[in-house]
RNA sequence: GGCCCCGUCGUCUAGUGGCCUAGGACUCUGGCUUCUCAAGCCAGCUACGAGGGUUCGAAUCCCUUCGGGGCUGCCA
């Protein structure tokens, strides 16, 4: 294969964003970062908006926005320009123009006056002569009568690649070497008639243009590749200057399906509004077709940036897995510093109401995040965990409610009133030494019985942080109301 | 249908002919710890899709087969 050691490394991540940039997106565009820190090459970040009744303006700034949240810096793009922009296919149609007609003068492309309803047509009938699906080739050595004809009947042709005969083959990174045979490859469409150019023109055009070096993308995109290589050719690029391909293995669903709405939540902006940090969204999509090697999983960016060659991705597709997600998500949580921790877990607070953003409020919660750090998965779980520090008074759920009235409940909460009032120092291990002697050595009783009562009085529900701390944290003042108005 | 890609525990993976009676992680189950919930620790369950070769020896190489996926567009 080509030595393309000595240049530059150039990758591009090239989404389309038709949508929310999903799980399968951001998966491509950590491996083209890697790929480029790793390499000490350049992430060219472009938007492929050929098709605008589908990609809108407002889906390319959240393409955007996700991906520095994510902090995977390019080097050329939106928003950071670079000496091969404009980066926006919509903004580059004339050089696609360009290339279309330079292919036409040279005999590589030509006019095809076929109309969509033919072309179906046609391929019906192919399809009941079990012959493969495809360009029929009708257009390929018009007359110029025929054309005469065609443009009388006021018909607009479309620019069509000519597949010549024989067959393309590459060296893909990640499989090995591909061969393609020309036949089951027919004459593709570069422009439609009116002017505007489809992707396998603008992929392969801007790639060449853009001196990409490397292409890693979805494997979807794998059978598309002789075409693009076919139109490197019609440009006069020479084959050592062809960029290398790397076909990334898909990130399915549960159920083998391409991953989507109906088996687990696919755009990213949902997992960001859920609580998920963003190092461990890019630490467990690194783990979806490659690994490092040996039995590390909680990878750092900059782990990945030293440890990532496309040789250890694999080959075979993924399946998605919410729960390793969360499990590595909630490793990163425990990891955070406190400072880090309260500066993410503020919006979320905020967000839902349960501050409002005051000094005073983020000190509170400031204390109060060590004793909820182990006990979350996601960031937007501490709403729920420190709500009760926010509140005049707590709501119990159904069952709570119940326990709590009923005659056992009461009389550990009595006593609990009666030791805790005469106490002057409110900190969590006098108050948990007070309790202890009172319900425990006194009453005999078991911690569990002893102290659950006691927590939904004051937290509002029988799961919460510790007890004591968080009686701590509440104040004495607060504590004690909370166990007056349990109290029946 | 045709072409192309893929196939190790439920899931993500390690594994590139002997170190594999197949390792790790997540999940699950049981236990320990314990003021609830977590976290932590310990233990356990479970895999080389199948069939043929090649070889002294195969998860690793070859063939067939089965299964899954992608493409087959004037979508990307």
């Amino acid at each position: 294969m080509v030595n393309n050691s000595a240049k530059e490394v150039r990758v591009r991540f090239a989404p389309s964003p038709t949508g929310d940039l999903h799980v399968g997106n951001i998966r491509t565009a950590l491996f083209d970062w890697a790929y480029a820190r790793h390499t000490g090459g350049k992430l060219i970040f472009r938007i492929e908006d050929t098709d605008r009744e589908r990609v809108t303006d407002e889906y390319i700034a959240r393409a955007i926005e996700t991906l520095r949240w994510l902090g995977l810096q390019w080097d050329e793009g939106p928003e950071v320009g670079g000496q091969y922009g404009p980066y926006l296919q919509s903004q580059r149609l004339d050089i696609y123009t360009q290339w279309a007609q330079t292919f036409l003068k040279n005999g590589d492309a030509y006019n095809c006056y076929c109309s969509t309803e033919e072309l179906e047509a046609r391929r019906e009938k192919q399809r009941e002569l079990n012959q493969a699906p495809g360009y029929d080739g009708k257009c390929r050595s018009l007359s110029a009568a025929e054309i005469a004809e065609f443009e009388a009947q006021g018909r607009k042709p479309v620019i069509r690649m000519r597949m010549p005969d024989g067959e393309t083959r590459f060296n893909d990174l990640i499989r090995g070497e591909v061969v393609f045979e020309h036949k089951y490859v027919p004459d593709f469409v570069l422009m439609r008639a009116d002017g505007s150019p489809l992707y396998t023109l603008a992929v392969a055009v801007d790639d060449v243009l853009m001196k990409i070096t490397h292409v890693l993308r979805g494997e979807d995109l794998l059978s598309s590749t002789p075409r693009q290589i076919r139109v490197y050719q019609a440009m006069n690029v020479k084959p050592e200057d062809y960029p290398l391909f790397a076909h990334l293995p898909f990130v399915m669903g549960q159920d083998n399906a391409k991953l989507s709405k109906r088996n687990g939540e696919v755009s990213i902006a949902w997992y960001r509004e859920q609580g998920f940090l963003p190092e461990a969204i890019c630490n467990y999509l690194a783990l979806l077709g490659w690994s490092p090697g040996d039995d590390r999983e909680n990878i750092s960016m900059q782990e990945l940036v030293e440890l990532f060659t496309v040789e250890r991705v694999n080959s075979s597709p993924a399946r998605f897995d919410m729960k390793k997600l969360e499990a590595i998500n909630g490793d990163k949580i425990r990891a955070l510093t406190i400072e880090d921790f309260l500066s993410r877990a503020l919006p979320f607070l905020l967000k839902d109401g349960v501050i409002t953003g005051t000094e005073n409020e983020i000190e509170v919660v400031k204390s109060a995040l060590p004793i909820i750090q182990e006990r979350i998965a996601r960031m937007n779980e501490v709403t729920a965990m420190l709500k009760f520090l926010f509140v005049d008074q707590v709501e119990f759920e159904a069952e709570s409610a119940q326990k709590i009235s009923e005659e056992p409940s009461q009389h550990v909460i009595a006593k609990a009133l009666e030791v805790l009032a005469g106490l002057n120092e409110w900190k969590h291990d006098q108050i948990e030494a007070k309790l202890r002697a009172a319900l425990l050595d006194e009453l005999g009783l078991k911690p569990r019985v002893a102290f659950g009562p006691v927590r939904i009085a004051v937290t509002g529900s029988h799961i919460s942080p510790p007890l004591f701390e968080s009686m701590e944290l509440l104040g004495k003042d607060r504590s004690i109301a909370r166990l007056k108005a349990a109290v029946r």
